[in-house]
DNA sequence: AGACAAGGTTCAAATAATGAACCGATGGAC
DNA sequence: GTCCATCGGTTCATTATTTGAACCTTGTCT
């Protein structure tokens, strides 16, 4: 392993729920030699990556991440597009939107915006992205695809969460033929306790699906009718979406999105 | 030059300007091998700090910046993010540094910093803090702001030091025009007999200005060389100051306050 | 005072980074 | 079509940087 790989591993372990920590963590949470730790901390401090607190010596998360994650969102033609329509989302939901892209299947973060309206949010974790079956990005994404991902995803374990057992088949398919029929995914509870989701799939230009979009919610302020306000919202936005990032919405999902109301130009 | 250190670097070579690069152009600009250069780069996209465009094979900045920045932004209070940036423009000043949010026309404290180094937190002043129109940071903050806001700024009487006469919008549109292009506004005993201060505006996410950044200094230590020192170290900490407060700095204004060198390398 | 854990430092030993040379592919220029 | 330049990427012996056990120093709890 890289000596810039352990350092970067090092800013991974900083989460919501552990904002920030002192050598002594960092060290036993990776299992590396002290002195290590120490070197490889003092040199993203140093860079700004890492910020240490004067009074505790703890260390957080840095400036230059917000410097990058700015110029990133300004200059990668793919975020800039999507970013205005996802910040418009966002606010006009007043939720976590998350906008992943399919790496194999890995989902890895494209944008995401954040209202900070509401006292309680869901926060997203950053230990490692989640499994493709336990979101609803994943089932969104499954159930705009052609039959054969699902068996490729089904055949690769790291699509469940560990420990669970494999998921049974015709349930899923079940459930995936109901995605694309009502237009969207949903989850509640199921990745952690008290957040709910809802997803759609983003469209390439060869109308396949390629990515997804999803609000986040608190379960505790979301009943049926909340689901159903952030699923029509989302649905609503999920043309923007795809051409933001410049994809086509195939004719018939389309047709889902948007079903009374032909083409709406905004 | 630490490994880490040297691959950090890397990502330092994407600007505005130069979002994307090659691994030829990274070699060049760097100057270090490239053997070197490509097992670094490969290192950060791995971990999801660059991302490479699957066609022209070139590196751009990745995901996790924005995923950790996100983070950062969401752990980190805002009072902490300005902090050290500001004790060290007042170490450098030499004097007292304040950066003070608006809500509404209301200026309130985000944090300040005196030299001999006391930082106290005030969060809001029992007194209320002076009208707009009275501090150079009001001014600052109507100068770089559309011109909508000026006359609601106006219409409201608070913004005006009480028993004093409604501002001429005529010479107070002169003045603010002239701060827009010099990049800072100034005050000489305005507010208090003896108190001179110099300002500039501090820019939200959707580079609009948003809070504003002074420092004070006694008008008997201060000739307008003092002024000019202390205008430009404002101006040099400037996009500092709006970057960690998750903003960012407008181009023209950029350029304003840091005009010739592009991409200094410390 | 004593004991303990914290952050940080040192220096010989060992491992991981380095770079000159090499490969295959792409894209003009002629 | 051939030649040449440039690109991204890889190899492997050499080298230099990283590593970690032991050691400081400071602060806190008993």
């Amino acid at each position: 392993m890289s000596t810039i790989a352990k350092a970067l591993d090092l800013l991974d372990l900083f989460s919501d729920s552990q904002p920030q920590m002192g050598l002594s963590d960092a060290q036993r949470l990776t299992g590396r030699d002290k002195a290590t730790v120490h070197r490889h901390l003092s040199a993203l401090e140093e860079a700004g990556y890492l910020e240490q607190d004067a009074a505790t010596r703890a260390y957080r998360l840095g400036p230059a991440l917000t410097r990058l994650a700015g110029m990133r969102a300004r200059t990668v033609p793919e975020v800039e597009m999507v970013r205005t329509v996802i910040d418009r989302l966002s606010r006009a939901a007043g939720e976590l939107v998350h906008v992943s892209r399919l790496h194999g299947f890995d989902l890895v973060d494209v944008y995401h915006a954040e209202q900070h309206d509401h006292p309680v949010r869901v926060s997203f974790d950053a230990y490692g992205l989640p499994p493709l079956f336990a979101t609803s990005s994943g089932k969104a994404y499954l159930a705009f695809s052609p039959g054969g991902v699902l068996d490729l995803a089904l055949a690769d374990p790291r699509t469940w969460l560990p420990g669970a057992k494999a998921p049974d088949k015709d349930a899923l398919l079940a459930e995936l033929k109901s995605i694309a029929r009502r237009g969207y995914a949903r989850n509640r509870d199921a990745l952690r306790l008290g957040v709910s989701s809802v997803a759609i799939p983003v469209f390439d230009a060869a109308a396949r699906a390629s990515a997804t979009c999803s609000i986040a919610y608190p379960t505790s302020r979301g009943g049926s009718a909340q689901e159903t306000r952030l699923a029509r919202l989302l649905m609503a936005h999920g043309r923007d979406i795809t051409e933001a990032m410049g994809g086509t919405v195939p004719p018939d999902v389309q047709s889902i999105w948007t079903p009374s109301r032909e083409r709406a130009v905004s």
